[in-house]
DNA sequence: GTGAAAGCGCTAACAA
DNA sequence: TTGTTAGCGCTTTCAC
């Protein structure tokens, strides 16, 4: 109990003097696996328990070189999309003993934020809607550190990346508003220099094209709330007002709805018929009830885990793209489609 | 340059010999504010660069036993409020250069969560809307980690909290719909054992009994999207329907405003009036526009971070306590309310 | 202002 | 199965 004031420094030494056997034997005793007699076992464990001892992960990361730390950077959390996959992550982490440092940042300051992260030894990196300069890239493989892009396929390097079939989910999206005639199109994009909005918009632009709709109208949403609302009444305000809108994601999608309804007086799908991407949980509120492309997280996270315990094990080094199947949520938000 | 190879292992002592001075030049040209010459430090650095070196976190910890990370436990995402606190608290701390360990874990699990993370030498602790059970508190204080709760109050033992002025919220939800008229009430309760469901309630009791109305209805919705509902459902569907709903929180108050409006036919507010608590973003969306109490984040998160701090500088070692100021954010679901 | 030496708490060979 | 030894990469006295 003296040494209890020693300001919780109680280290394996201590178990091993109190249990009657070397440091070794403690430090195996906390190790699953690790040969050790049942009866020594359980003596160390009786010593670490009377000490209050707690094997220092630190000094563990120290001479294992492997912290079983994650680190996850993600730009914001205001798209309620970003939650969900940080809970996801989170969660699905922790049930392999690893654990998440999260950093928030946006794009330009992920290059800094990364010089700093990779002092802390972190196992994997996971870079959420964000890109890596290749300068970046390269001095990750160098480190030994993997990377791996969460929906975002434009690396400049060679880096793994996972994310949406987005080209079929713009596909969709178009065929979802053809097979129900509406003909006098707009999409209402992201950020212009992401791979998730130019994938959506090919993929939708191509099923127009397939149908023999050449044109439709566009507007840059930024992938913000306002920016949405902005692009909406920029929609309205002149030429030929559209009659569906496909929005690059529900975030941006609910803003143009809101703006749609209690801005420009219009009904949705009566009026005007839209369609969102991600299915975030608002989408499934009464007062939207959006339509939308569905991503899933669940097998998104899942494949970033295996891309990254991939690398970590060094079971493959060479840079791995996976796309996870998208579908449609079929809600009230587009006028004549089955609900 | 063929060192590269080995596998990222940079050490502080190549560094050295490149640049033809001591380790200890080296940790003092990277350690902000130690006694080194301008010179020595250019050589330093420019090694440093040639070689690709940059001190490891971790090995740094084991010595100076300082981490920099914070851990924090929250319980899950959904509700929009915690994304808010989550990368505000990132975002603050980062500009100290500190770093987040992010847990999603329910209360029942903080426990066992925090046996883990206390290997991890993180330099502080908070737990978000969860409290700490009066062993754990104890080992805490014993270990030295910092502890503050965040968003509730009720710790067993010695453990510093920071909340709003919960009390205060409920008191002012009261008066709003009291000046109003709306005279026929109830409270629909998030999680009936949490400090923040019983203060709001306590303010807005006692608002209620200073102006004689000494009875009111109540539902408990677990703070939960479809408990509200059902807490909602079960409001109006028997007993006399109230005029006036005070929702424990933004969540299940656009939970409640939803099944009203979409699923019992009512208009908020020209049938009934709602208040929320929170302000989170989606209280200010159109479909929404939510009259609700502000719990001020900013202030909230930097509260929590300097009780962290005092601690972990040792300024202070005993618990304290900060109640936030709260406000009324006055939009359109109180009728009668000047918006 | 700088270097030598010691050691943070742990695990990984290697012998026994 | 167990103990001994060395050392992970860094900071920190303490001399100089």
């Amino acid at each position: 109990m003296a040494r209890d004031r020693r300001h919780g420094a109680v280290t394996s030494l201590d178990v091993a003097l109190l249990a009657g056997v070397s440091q070794s034997a403690v430090s195996r005793a906390f190790t699953p696996g690790a040969s050790v007699a049942q009866a020594t076992r359980k003596r160390v464990f009786e010593a670490a328990r009377e000490l209050g001892y707690r094997p220092n992960a630190i000094a563990r990361t120290l001479i294992t070189r492997r912290s079983r730390i994650v680190a996850m950077v993600v730009s914001y959390l205001e798209n309620p999309f970003y939650p969900a996959i940080v809970e996801r992550m989170s969660q699905r982490l922790q049930r392999d003993g690893y654990h998440l440092l999260l950093f928030i940042s946006d794009t330009e300051a992920a290059d800094a934020l990364l010089e700093q992260l990779m002092q802390y030894q972190v196992d994997g990196i996971v870079l959420v809607s964000a890109t890596l300069s290749s300068a970046l890239a390269r001095e990750c493989a160098r480190i030994g550190v993997p990377v791996v892009l969460f929906n975002r396929v434009d690396a400049i390097g060679n880096v793994s990346a996972v994310a949406s079939d987005n080209v079929e989910g713009g596909r969709i999206a178009a065929r979802a508003l053809l097979d129900t005639g509406h003909r006098n199109l707009a999409f209402v994009a992201g950020l212009e220099n992401t791979s998730t909005s130019r994938d959506r918009e090919a993929g939708f632009r191509e099923e127009l094209a397939r149908h023999g709709v050449s044109r439709y109208r566009r507007a840059v949403g930024h992938y913000s709330f306002d920016g949405a609302r902005k692009a909406a009444r920029r929609l309205f305000s002149t030429g030929r007002p559209p009659d569906a809108l496909f929005v690059a994601n529900d975030h941006m999608a609910i803003a143009v709805m809101d703006t749609l309804r209690h801005e420009l007086g219009l009904r949705v799908p009566h009026d005007v018929s839209v369609i969102g991407f991600d299915d975030a949980p608002q989408a499934a509120w009464d007062s939207y009830r959006l339509t939308t492309v569905e991503q899933a997280v669940a097998p998104m996270v899942e494949a970033t885990v295996a891309l990254l315990m991939d690398q970590v094990d060094r079971k493959s080094a060479s840079a791995r793209r996976v796309d996870v199947p998208v579908r449609l949520v079929v809600r009230d938000s587009v006028r004549g489609l089955a609900g």
